[in-house]
RNA sequence: GCUCGGGUGGUGGAAUUGGUAGACACGCAGGACUUAAAAUCCUGUGGCCUUAACAGCUGUACGGGUUCGACUCCCGUCCCGAGUACCA
């Protein structure tokens, strides 16, 4: 009986489906552990081999730490609301539902052949009504908070409202809080508060909500008729689709992360991830501190503040540059000025982002006609417009050092505008002279510069701070590049969200009122006069009276609390039991890809802050150990069509000719050599292809990319498992290279790991097949291979190096083959090993063995003691830094002895001095010195 | 441009964080078994020189440094990948 994958898996998940193995109860007397993987969008194209590589080390994690006496809760689910449904549905008219429905049935399939331990029973879907009713309470929570400076942390909007009515506005107990975009606010008094209409009281709020409704600047892109989120944009088009976007504005809901940003950067420190994902949210959240100063108008009552974080240079502003959507541009504009102005505003708003991001270098401007007058020396200072100047940052205004700042620089440059200096540039700087670049080094002596002539730049940045507070033209500030998010989308498929008008102020609606199920409609596509799909439902109104929102909630909405419904998803009461979260509380693994380290790890970041501030949960982030797992690229193939003919080359000939490169599926190729006939039989065009071989072969190119349908580059797991087996799968996916890394797919190695099943399922039977053990008592020698695994496995696999213990496995057996032994003493624990990686082999063999349980519970308490069997210390052993040492090659040393051979680096010097005959390193970190 | 990774045999990658560099696997070469192939098993495999054998030299992108000892730490240079970008 040769090992026989197909059967056993089959089998095994079949067992584990009807006994409902890994289904997790709250179990207050055991250590809770929580595995999550990031939920898929479960897409039309199914699972490729790169899917389940996340899945497969997080099964690992789970079984391992099951293995180890914890309750594991590892579940999955599907992130079901998104916009591949919603275009598939607005081409063919089928309801994004039951494609959805459709993807989901695959994947699960797909996802059972691998034999993953998930508790299905917890499964959950973000479309289903009684997932998104809470993803809409939240919201409504959301709505009804705002964020209190004073405390830190948000509260119930009931709490601000009190203040209006004790205090009115501004009161030393609120600031000016509505996050990092500034909102004029009219001062009003307690009993202005309590005169104005119901109308205008709302107005106010919604300015102070953490949801709320905003006429904002906005990524609106056309082609999926849709505004996004900052992160759902890359190069100025959308992430999905490669749509041009382009900055509108337009009343939107938002979301007002702003408000958390100080914490989000701050609690990054206490979270095990990764510093590239921590610094890529730091990055993100831009948090930069600075100071606005206030420029006075000449002939104007106004005044322009602008932002900077290099106070120290005021003394070298040579302009002052507005963005062109600046409110003030239009006032301040002289007669004499107008039309270019005008002009240069209208051309500079016209321009989508992405051609003023791809026009960087290229300079645009035009000067006002308007002056300011410089704070300290009263000199007059020209106002000009950029468009290098955002709108969106700071105060959309910037005063301009051309000497220190690189943009300002290739400004002035460029409309010939004075370069005052007023650092000087140390001597060993590598800088090539004020005539040629700026200096913008935060380093050197201040010059012609006033009071802060001769300060070093740190130092004259806190004086020139200092100055201004005292004189009020300004004061120091923060300033972040993270916006407050958009949170509706013009689309069908999505939550709806919970909000109705009336007089044209939003409303929640009642939370015995949830779910909002979303309507059925006809069409998919936005409304003729440009409304979102959802105006065209029927009878869209709250109470049959008042309209309810017609935008959805955006893809991440469900995703940003999902793992907290796992602990409790059937749960129709609460979103999840007080119960439950206060056993299963935060995620002790997460593992997903590094593609969300900027857009959902923020967002659930920023809710669960929120449900903490809220007192509704005890957590405050989602997640203590992160883990990202890399990409595994397709490698795609071509061929080379000669042009103009049905004519195919070989990759090494084809330079000969002019050709057309042309993916080919990789599924009809092997090691590069296409099967000419699954080719001609491939597409109908093939079919009288007609080919020049090298070699008597065709050879085609390749190329690694993204693994993606579209060039036919796709790896199903399902081929794999069909050849190999789900437990070959599992062990190869973890020996193809450390699990953060991205590496390109190839099958080259695959046999090495077939082959190590193979050999461990050889271990258990004799040379006829037959199912054999040995009762006998283990040798010295075996006991120290076991052990050695054991040990090592443990350590590897508490650091989450996993393609390493496969490696370890690999030498146990190869060892235990060479010893011949097939001894129960060892067979079992080393099964118990294995089972993580490879269940179904593992599951199999236990079956013939015996009671596993009994043997995991003798194996397991002992991975917490010492594991070296006498050892003679003739390998690796380093206690704190210290070198072991030893005196003598043939001398057995105790562990006392090497304990007390700890030497410094200075006395192994000494002996090394006494004419050693030789030095060796022997393993580990022992250094042999004979004399 | 900035930030964060990374550069080790023909290939994927090890090296327990400063202690025998190249574990393990693929590939390749040779051998055993076979009429033959597949499968399986054994041997060899960084480079160079040399030997009957032992051994020797060299070697972790490049140049320098620290150290008894460096793939690992420090300085400089060159490449590759990821993220981000007129953020003042």
């Amino acid at each position: 009986m040769e090992y026989n994958f197909r059967d056993i898996e089959g089998k095994w998940q079949n067992y584990w489906r009807e006994q409902q193995s890994y289904r997790t109860e709250i179990d207050t007397k055991k250590q809770k552990y929580f595995v999550l993987d990031m939920f898929p969008y479960p897409s039309g194209a199914g699972l490729h081999v790169g899917h389940p590589l996340g899945y497969i080390a997080s099964d690992i994690v789970s079984r391992y730490k099951r293995l180890k006496g914890f309750n594991v809760l590892h579940p999955m689910g599907y992130d079901a609301f998104g916009l591949p449904a919603e275009q598939y549905a607005i081409q063919t008219g089928q309801h994004p539902k039951v494609t959805t429905e459709q993807n989901i049935n695959r994947y699960c399939e797909q996802l059972d052949k691998i034999g993953f331990s998930f508790d299905w029973s917890r499964e959950i879907r973000t479309c289903e009504p009684n997932y998104y009713k809470w993803t809409q309470w939240i919201f409504i929570k959301l709505f009804h908070s705002w964020y209190n400076p004073k405390l830190d942390k948000a509260e119930p909007i009931e709490n601000l409202i009190h203040l209006f009515e004790m205090n009115g506005y501004p009161a030393d107990t609120i600031e000016n809080f509505t996050g990092n975009i500034e909102i004029e606010i009219q001062q009003f008094s307690a009993a202005d508060w309590k005169s104005f209409g119901e109308k205008k009281q709302q107005e106010i709020l919604l300015n102070f909500r953490l949801a709320y409704l905003s006429e904002a600047w906005v990524n609106w892109c056309a082609g999926l008729g849709t505004v996004l989120a900052n992160d759902e944009v890359k190069d100025g088009v959308s992430e999905r689709g490669g749509f041009p976007v382009e900055r509108k504005r337009m009343p939107q809901w938002s979301l007002r992360i702003t408000a958390y940003a100080d914490r989000l950067i701050k609690d990054l420190d206490e979270l095990d991830w990764t510093d590239s994902i921590k610094e890529a949210q730091r990055n993100w959240i831009g948090k930069s501190e600075g100071t606005s100063i206030r420029f006075q108008l000449k002939q104007h009552a106004e005044s322009v503040d602008v932002f900077t974080t290099r106070p120290d240079t005021i003394f070298g502003v040579s302009f002052v540059t507005l963005a062109p959507e600046h409110a003030l541009v239009n006032q301040i504009t002289t007669d004499d000025y107008r039309d270019a102005v005008n002009e240069y505003v209208t051309i500079a708003k016209n321009r989508t982002e992405r051609e003023r991001q791809a026009d960087v270098k290229r300079i645009s401007g035009q000067f006002t006609g308007a002056y300011v007058t410089h704070p300290f020396t009263g000199k007059d200072i020209p106002v000009w417009v950029g468009d290098y100047v955002l709108a969106g940052y700071g105060t959309g205004a910037v005063m301009a050092v051309p000497a220190h700042d690189s943009r300002d620089y290739a400004f002035a440059k460029y409309f010939d505008l004075a370069i005052p200096q007023v650092i000087e540039i140390p001597s060993d700087a590598n800088h090539s002279g004020l005539d040629k670049e700026s200096y913008d080094e935060k380093s050197g002596k201040l010059i012609n510069s006033d009071f802060l002539n001769g300060l070093d730049v740190k130092v004259a940045i806190r004086k020139a701070i200092d100055a201004i507070e005292k004189n009020i033209f300004g004061k120091g500030r923060v300033n972040y590049r993270l916006r407050d998010a958009a949170f509706g989308r013009q689309r069908y498929w999505g939550e709806p969200i919970p909000i109705y008008y009336k007089d044209g102020i939003p409303y929640t609606i009642d939370e015995s009122d949830l779910p909002l199920i979303l309507p059925e409609i006809d069409k998919f596509q936005p409304t003729d006069d440009g409304n979102p799909p959802l105006a065209r439902a029927t009878n869209w109104k709250y109470k049959g009276e008042y309209e309810y929102e017609y935008t959805t909630m955006p893809g991440w909405a469900g995703s940003s609390w999902y793992f907290l419904r796992y602990m409790d998803p059937h749960n129709e009461k609460e979103f999840v039991s007080k119960e439950a979260v206060e056993y299963w509380k935060n995620v002790d693994f997460y593992i997903g890809g590094a593609e969300h380290s900027t857009g959902h790890l923020l967002y659930v970041r920023f809710w669960t802050k929120f449900l903490f501030d809220l007192g509704l949960i005890p957590i405050n982030e989602p997640a203590q150990k992160l883990i990202n797992q890399g990409m595994i690229q397709g490698v795609s193939a071509f061929v080379y069509r000669i042009a103009g003919d049905n004519k195919y080359i070989s990759f090494g000939l084809k330079d000969q000719y002019e050709t057309t490169a042309l993916h080919v599926d990789v599924n009809i190729t092997t090691n590069h050599v296409l099967d000419l006939y699954k080719f001609r039989s491939w597409r109908e065009e093939y079919k009288d292809a007609t080919f020049i071989l090298e070699n008597d072969q065709y050879i085609c190119g390749s190329e690694v990319e993204k693994m993606s349908k579209s060039k036919w580059n796709v790896v199903s797991p399902d081929d794999i498992i069909d050849e190999y087996g789900a437990d070959t799968l599992r062990l190869y996916e973890m020996f193809l290279g450390p699990l953060e890394q991205s590496k390109p797919w190839s099958t080259l190695g695959i046999s090495g790991v077939h082959n190590f099943l193979r050999r461990a399922w050889r271990l258990f039977h004799d040379k006829e097949s037959n199912f054999t053990i040995s009762n006998e008592k283990a040798t010295p020698e075996e006991l120290k291979v076991l052990h050695r695994t054991i040990k090592k496995m443990e350590e590897d696999l508490e650091r989450f190096s996993f393609n390493t213990t496969i490696s370890l496995f690999m030498i146990c057996v190869n060892d235990l083959t060479d010893l011949k032994c097939n001894k129960r003493e060892i067979l079992e624990p080393f099964l118990i090993l294995l089972s993580p990686y490879a269940p179904h082999i593992a599951e199999e063999l236990w079956n013939k063995l015996g009671n596993k349980e009994s043997i995991t519970k003798a194996i397991f308490p002992k991975l917490n003691e010492t594991y070296l069997v006498e050892d003679n210390f003739d390998y690796p052993i380093s206690i704190n830094g210290k070198v072991r040492f030893k005196m003598n090659l043939s001398l057995k040393l105790s562990k006392e002895d090497v304990e007390q051979s700890v030497m410094t680096s200075e006395e192994i010097k000494k002996h090394i001095q006494g004419s050693p005959k030789k030095i060796i390193v022997v393993p580990g970190r022992i250094v042999n010195v004979v004399i």
